[in-house]
DNA sequence: CGTAATATTGATCATGTTCAACGTCGGTGG
DNA sequence: CCACCGACGTTGAACATGATCAATATTACG
């Protein structure tokens, strides 16, 4: 299994020294699991013991309410690292599901902190990697707080584009979108229909093609303008 | 100036060493800064530098669109330490700022890394401090894109009023709540019209009282049950 | 005491939800 | 091979929640 999309998502937050990425390769190398679409890789509640660090397939974090309402946090990618140091809690506050057929290499709290004991500029990468991941939250909170259902559609997609492309999964102006429009709902906070609806309009509008689990985004620049999307907060600008 | 809510706080997460409660308390002494209400601590776009630890007061990070539309990604109380280890970014990528007169600790990024390499039980109750502002960052999501008004408010309301007990700000069932209904409408991703009409609502219900910022909860159990509110997600049983 | 910020009210409007039906596609078992 | 099935996507109509606009209290504070 392909273990560049790691090295490239870290290499993003910082240069990595020889030794510190031939130290990741080799961790990655371990011990990798597989899971289904829509299979669970935590639960709310599980004490969590293990980091993921993804490799390829889309995962998702995500919260359900009582009543079944269900909320996506986030969209994990491959490159992806999961909950370095959530460990220190004793359980987990949501839960983490797979949205494709995904891969992700399983590293045990202790060799995850070897890992990052060992080379300064691997752990500078991976607290940039959590600190991004904070960022991201905080950015979707505007966009459910107060970008309406275009907005929100189009906010995301820029923001995949941009993280897919860092980690080289994007093609042109094109990468796989493997979502169902049920979580791509559950991620803006609309309902299917409404997304349906405002999916037809971007559409219409002629930004971007949506069709056989593949989104093309024929004018980048219409859509970050109307979704006020800056870049800023993934922060993949190497300091 | 009162550090206990600093001590209070940690100690939520993690049993403090004598050691370091005293490396804590001395560090919190070097030096301490008011700001007025509505004055920015920091502003997106800014390099982040310094760490600080909050003594007094309400502040929140904010961001805000292009267009005005403004929303408060969380609230900041006393005891609560923001971004550790943000000064690993080149860049803010929300505001920061003070809701009332604050007053916080500020320190030096050499400071704070020797303040958590001296003790084990620091380190660990200041990165627990950081991942529950992360669970706290992803249960505002589900709130803004699941919930609808009345639960929003009320969810806040249990939220704030969890937080405060555990740094001793609640008094029987009571707390001062000196925010202004347009923060609270743009925390909870309302107009302040319906932010008014939604606590019309919970007062004419008779779980809460709301005057004089003064908040007092007649019934936390109609509230939290009103929410869905479950505390989990603060993190704050100690392991 | 005057003034600006904050809170409240009513009326109208808009965005997005809900419900129910139907269409489409891909896979599977007879 | 094809019929069936289930998941996913699409449509229309009615409805509801919350936004907007504008006016009017009320409060805090210099």
């Amino acid at each position: 299994m392909q273990t560049q999309p790691v090295v490239r998502r870290l290499t993003a937050f910082r240069r990595l020294s020889e030794k510190g990425a031939a130290a990741i390769e080799s961790a990655l190398q371990h011990k990798t699991v597989k899971a289904a679409t829509c299979e669970d890789l935590a639960r709310e509640g599980d004490r969590p013991d293990k980091v993921r660090i993804f490799l390829s397939g889309w995962a998702c974090r995500y919260k359900v309410l009582e009543d079944g309402r269900r909320q996506i946090l986030s969209f994990i990618l491959p490159g992806d690292t999961c909950d370095a140091h959530i460990y220190l809690f004793a359980a987990m506050d949501h839960s983490i599901g797979a949205l494709t057929p995904v891969v992700y290499s399983e590293l045990e709290r202790a060799a995850f902190e070897q890992l990052i004991a060992a080379d300064i500029s691997v752990a500078e990468a991976f607290y940039c990697e959590m600190l991004a991941a904070s960022s991201v939250q905080r950015e979707w909170a505007i966009n459910l707080g107060r970008r309406d259902a275009l907005e929100r559609v189009a906010h995301v997609f820029c923001e995949l584009f941009e993280r897919l492309r860092v980690v080289g999964l994007v093609d042109g102006n094109s990468f796989s979108f493997p979502v169902t429009q049920m979580d791509l709902a559950d991620a803006t906070g609309l309902s299917t229909v409404h997304l349906n609806r405002t999916l037809q309009e971007l559409r219409a509008s002629r930004v971007i093609t949506l069709r056989d689990r593949n989104l093309t985004i024929h004018d980048y620049r219409a859509l970050s303008n109307m979704a006020m999307f800056n870049s800023n907060y993934l922060h993949l600008e190497r300091k």
